[in-house]
DNA sequence: TTAGTGACAGGCA
DNA sequence: CTGCCTGCCACTA
């Protein structure tokens, strides 16, 4: 278990309902910007052991990309239940349901 | 130890 | 917009 696995860990549980985050986004946030696929493996390892609303996290095409067919629907079903939209395609509305925990403290943009 | 893998992302045509 | 190629990094055999 390293610090990388914990912090994902800790990011995927802070994900509320009604949204979603990118692999890619939780890697940079949990301290590897090119990490995506440690996030991948972490969903893989625990998203059965430990309790992880990995449902919330797809690809950057803002679609579920799990292989298994039946996971991957059940995955569609968990996010209509939290009133996320998801098209036949399983693709989301990033601009719509993206997760932004924070906009990176100290860096603030109201123009 | 090295090589291969993966529920990915970003850049470019 | 889509498709292809490359980089990525932790884990497994």
């Amino acid at each position: 278990m390293t610090p990388f696995t914990s912090k994902v860990i800790k990011i995927i549980k802070m994900i509320p309902e009604g949204k979603v985050m990118t692999y890619g986004q939780i890697a940079k946030l949990a301290g590897s910007p090119r990490g995506a696929r440690q996030v991948v493996r972490v969903l893989h390892s625990l998203s059965g052991k430990y309790h992880l609303p990995w449902h919330r996290v797809i690809n950057r095409k803002g679609e579920i990309s799990i292989k298994e067919d039946e996971s991957n629907t059940l995955q569609k079903l968990f996010l209509q239940d939290e009133g996320i939209e998801v098209n036949g395609e399983g693709v989301v509305d990033l601009e719509q349901y993206q997760f932004q925990p924070d906009r990176s403290e100290g860096e603030e943009e109201e123009f």
